[in-house]
DNA sequence: GCAAATTAATGATTTATTCAAG
DNA sequence: CTTGAATAAATCATTAATTTGC
């Protein structure tokens, strides 16, 4: 992964002398999503797109902007975790049910801030298909990349509509619904959609 | 993720069989290191720069570029993968090590039987704490580079020279040295000094 | 000799684990 | 504790070596 960090509006701003190399970069702070941020991201995720490609990590990324400085690695990292720690407290759950199915109930949820939750677990199994993630990239991902040198000039675009849309072979869990999440019950959603290939709405 | 690939077209496009005489600029599917590429990242690597931070990796793919397109994120997988094959091989070689010498006649546990290729190794066994073992590296199929084919006159540095100085907080091993590859013997070292910190020579 | 078929290397992606900020 | 960041491990996928039959 490139991970390219772009980090540096955060909330703690300037610290003066230090243009651009992070060379003696002292603090390392790092990036605290706003609660819209969250929100859009939560909406996204639960939308099933658990995983989404690079093109649609910058679309989402602009439009996160709109509430806070963030970069493409803010979420991408976030997905990753997002991903990863649903897996875990899945696993987990299940985990408890099978090794001790009296007390499984028990454990769900007392976290301590409401903010986050994690639905009640109603999922089947969806023991992880074998071909893990690979459904999606048919082919590559790389458009167009004409020489390394730089100026890519993007499209300004400043719409947020169009910010929705989609590609093609989205991160989308392969089968019907993301394996993550799939109940969740409580989330604000916001229905990002995912634009030209399904549900065209 | 993001990975812009910056591959030109590669070195041996077609051959023969090919009278077509436009280049269609296949699919650039994946960067093929040159030949003088791995060498210094090899040489790198080596030296004990084993996980170079993003401005080094910069500094890095400036170099290599002077030999064939390359990206940023190329050089990061490249160290990447260096790291955990080196790993893995000296896992592997232990591994094998400590159940095969017969030491303990009691040979109840037998790992995997299935020895692959390792080659040979000379380091010492080296049961040291933390720093471990000693690799070695794959008889690449590079290496053979500074005799009929490539052009590329390595020395003639004039451009390159300051490339070679590196900030400080470096990729380095934490130890004294790096623990992969102690005993690379047979690698063209060419000395990528890390700069003005340490070793001021 | 050559190219299709097979195998070995290795570039790129994803997942699991870990560390530290807050 | 939660969770953003970073990295190691595992895996996928494509390219180069090689074998093999012609």
């Amino acid at each position: 992964m490139d991970i390219e960090q772009t980090q540096d509006g955060k909330s703690s701003p300037n610290s003066g002398s230090n243009p651009d190399h992070a060379v003696v970069e002292p603090v390392r702070s790092r990036w605290t999503p706003k609660p819209e941020q969250v929100l859009i991201l939560e909406s996204i995720f639960n939308s099933g797109m658990v995983n989404p490609p690079k093109e649609e990590t910058v679309r989402i990324r602009k439009l996160l902007e709109k509430f806070g400085a963030v970069a493409d690695a803010n979420v991408f990292y976030w997905f990753q975790n997002r991903r990863s720690r649903s897996r875990r407290r899945q696993r987990q759950l299940q985990a408890g049910l099978a090794a001790d199915p009296g007390a499984a109930a028990a454990a769900s949820c007392h976290f301590g801030t409401a903010v986050l939750k994690e639905p009640p677990s109603s999922c089947s199994t969806v023991t992880s298909p074998s071909s893990s993630t690979g459904g999606f990239f048919p082919s590559s991902s790389y458009a167009s990349s004409c020489s390394s040198s730089s100026n890519a000039s993007f499209a300004g675009d400043d719409s947020v509509g169009d910010l929705f849309t989609i590609s093609r072979h989205m991160g989308f869990a392969k089968s019907t619904q993301n394996p993550f999440e799939c109940c969740s019950s409580d989330a604000p959603q916001l229905q990002y959609q995912p634009g030209d290939c399904f549900s065209s709405s």
